[in-house]
RNA sequence: GCACAGGUGGCCGAGCGGUUAAUGGCAGCAGACUGUAAAUCUGCCGCUCCUUGCGAGCUACGGAGGUUCGAAUCCUCCCCUGUGCA
């Protein structure tokens, strides 16, 4: 049995606040995921993410797969175990890395064939082996291989980038469904098993985007993914592809966005529906020096800082936020010291996690449940 | 005292007759960051003024003179620093 997924109260907006019970721990939804790329939050130990309630967490096929590797992941009992996070995990194919890395890229139907951006050595990704890999590292939630279009793009170059995710997505959960029953931890946890996402493409075209979902939900995942956003598009094109295609995605599974967003932008989605979202932008910007507060944007490398003894959210009661100063972070970014990007590090996750927090509150407070009756369509 | 090597914008350090207000780096100031090739990247960084422009003026390469159409760059003297020899 891979997820379990239970809606507990929706409004009529379509907002819905959920229990996602994964073999690793139970996920209340909606949800931020910190992502941990390398098999690390960067900056922050897997001791302050639990104190901060994080539930779940990301790690990335490309980047494990090429270091330390998947196999000597398995070798080890898994990622979970690798990496000492007891909880959640979710691992993303590749298929952004494939966005990312487009210098050192080569698609094709079979697959891409990528250059490492480490040592510079070639190395094949197709659909099946993104789930070889994520299978071998075993986290709860795998994610189908997609193509992340780019922005801008083209119809026709969103027709085809479209044609590749869908055959991709076919082939991904082919696989998956065939050697699922590898995974290391099975056993031990009651013969559970993962769960395996597929990814809406379709650019900025929503006839594009209603077709990609359509076939994929016929494709029958576990969950549902939004891809393909927050790459340059303006914001608003952003929330239109969301609104389009959500209704689209089975409402008894759970929908996940990747790569949002800004706190404004997770919390209108989380309202609209959305259960899953991860971005890397509170654990980059903290590192960079930028925290997310209260009172807005707060660039704590600014002079203006220097001497101001409060704390960088008087609204937060995060850990951080409990025990030191503007002033001190500021002078620990000034010196390049890497408690810096711990501290600011904690700081954002608590504000983005706290967002999620009064979000689900606020849902589980709505009057109930248009979403208990039948789906109006 | 003698011999070498040097003294450049907050610091380090290029430049060695003319697109030089002066390459770089650091420090400083500000901005960006959306499924992480990101503890990264970008801009500004002598002073003053404005119509903010590949704008105008001023002051700058230890000090004072000099050569030259033109000097951070060449010459003379002086001051200072480092190393070596007495």
């Amino acid at each position: 049995m891979p997820l379990q997924f239970h809606i507990v109260a929706a409004t009529d907006s379509g907002g819905r606040r959920a229990r996602l019970d994964l073999p690793h721990g139970t996920v209340q939804t909606p949800v931020f995921m910190p992502v941990g790329t390398q098999g690390t939050v960067k900056a922050v130990t897997q001791d302050a993410l639990e104190a901060l309630g994080a539930e779940i967490i990301l790690g990335n096929t490309y980047h494990l797969y090429l270091r330390p590797g998947h196999e000597a992941i398995r070798r080890m009992g898994g990622l979970h175990r690798f990496i000492a996070w007891p909880r959640a995990m979710l691992t993303d194919s590749g298929g952004f890395q494939v966005f990312s890395l487009n210098a050192l890229r080569k698609v094709s139907d079979e697959g891409v064939r990528f250059r490492s951006h480490l040592d510079g050595s070639s190395h094949l990704f197709t659909p099946e082996h993104s789930m070889d890999v994520q299978i071998a590292l075993g986290a709860d939630v795998a994610m189908a291989f997609d193509e992340c279009t780019e922005y801008p793009a083209s119809r026709s170059r969103a027709q085809e980038s479209l044609r590749l995710t869908t055959a991709w997505a076919g082939r991904s959960l082919n696989h998956f469904r065939a050697h699922a029953g590898e995974v290391v931890w099975r056993d031990e946890l009651g013969g559970r098993t993962q769960s395996l996402f597929g990814i809406v493409q379709g650019g900025m075209y929503t006839d594009l985007r209603r077709e990609c979902a359509e076939r994929l939900v016929a494709m029958e995942f576990d969950g549902y993914a939004i891809g393909g956003l927050s790459v340059g598009e303006p914001r608003a094109l952003t929330l239109e592809m969301i609104a389009e295609v959500l209704p689209l995605l089975p409402r008894d599974k759970p929908r996940y966005v990747m790569g949002v967003g800004y706190p404004d932008e997770i919390e209108q989605y989380a309202r609209m529906g959305v259960d899953m979202m991860d971005c890397v932008l509170p654990t980059r910007a903290a590192r960079h020096g930028l925290l997310f507060t209260s009172e807005g944007r707060v660039n704590i490398k600014n002079k203006k800082y220097a001497e101001d003894q409060s704390p960088p959210d008087p609204a937060c009661d995060c850990p951080v936020c409990r025990r030191y100063s503007r002033a001190y972070l500021r002078h620990l970014m000034q010196a390049g010291e890497a408690l810096s990007g711990t501290l600011n590090t904690i700081h954002n996750l608590a504000f983005y996690l706290g967002i999620m927090q009064r979000v689900r509150q606020s849902l589980a407070a709505a009057p109930q449940p248009a979403e208990l009756t039948p789906p109006r369509v």
